[in-house]
DNA sequence: TGTGAAAAGCATTAGGC
DNA sequence: GCCTAATGCTTTTCACA
């Protein structure tokens, strides 16, 4: 990775406003950086081609579309090492249900964020999908009673 | 809540499309679902009137803008009830680090996402910040070691 | 619902400071 | 770096099937 040169306040406040709201116009992010669009969309296309965004995604409400039950998964591999980490990854990967997958310290050795229509659906998935992976030690199903907070957006 | 209409193949494959890419045109939209612009414009404004999309986000790289230290970090309160339960949350949605909060089932109450430079600062963050939470009882921090996995998009 | 055409507005480039 | 101005698209509206 190049080092590339710092950002300044104005790159930092279109990344800000972006976190927010990813669909506003050239123009409408020029006027909040008080600038006319041309420097905006070139620092756009500049904060674009070095990675800082990473990508522009629309935001869909789980309960409508009938994903709203979520659980967090704490799991323990069978034994960890790298062969059986490798292919329990490689096999998360192809689980939509899935939608992320940590490594992480502690007890157990990932940390999986799961969408499901319902506990019925949950439980199978767990029995039929989850458990037949031959990596697997055990599991410990947290299932998220409320979301409290969600702020897509870093502190920057 | 008002009962929606059911979405169609279209509408679910415009919020699939826009799940992965949320900046595409109306008319590329329109050329991926073998419509004209004038009826994907018209759905997507519908999709969002009706909540189907909550929003539209640009995802940035949190690495590259010094919050790549990232924990899972497991709440318990001082005691479960109302008022100290309230007060917590209250108190969680003025804490720019804390990205995520759940409340969950199991030994913990909550489940805190938290953005951070690095395990220096996450250490004074604890003591500065969460540990000063009057209603906190014990917290366990899990390390991210690994992003392995993280759509942003449901299987719909 | 859909299409296609037209008006209004934006993204993008060029030329200059 | 920035601006303004010009261009070619897109979005958005409208008339109509």
């Amino acid at each position: 990775m190049l080092m590339t040169e710092k950002l300044d306040k104005v790159d930092l406040q279109i990344l800000r406003t972006l976190q927010e709201n990813a669909r506003l116009t050239t123009k409408e992010l020029a006027a909040q950086v008080s600038l006319s669009s041309t420097p905006v969309f070139e620092r756009l296309k500049r904060l674009e081609r070095e990675g800082y965004i990473k990508k522009y995604i629309a935001v869909l409400d789980a309960d409508k579309l009938n994903q709203g039950f979520v659980v967090f998964c704490n799991v323990k591999l069978r034994r960890m090492n790298k062969d059986i980490a490798m292919e329990f990854t490689r096999i998360i990967q192809n689980i939509p249900e899935v939608t992320e997958c940590y490594n992480i310290s502690g007890s157990y050795d990932y940390l999986l964020k799961i969408h499901a229509p319902n506990m019925k659906y949950y439980q199978e998935f767990i029995i039929n999908v989850l458990g037949t992976i031959d990596s697997l030690g055990s599991l410990e199903s947290m299932f998220v009673m409320d979301e409290v907070k969600h702020d897509y957006g870093l502190h920057i």
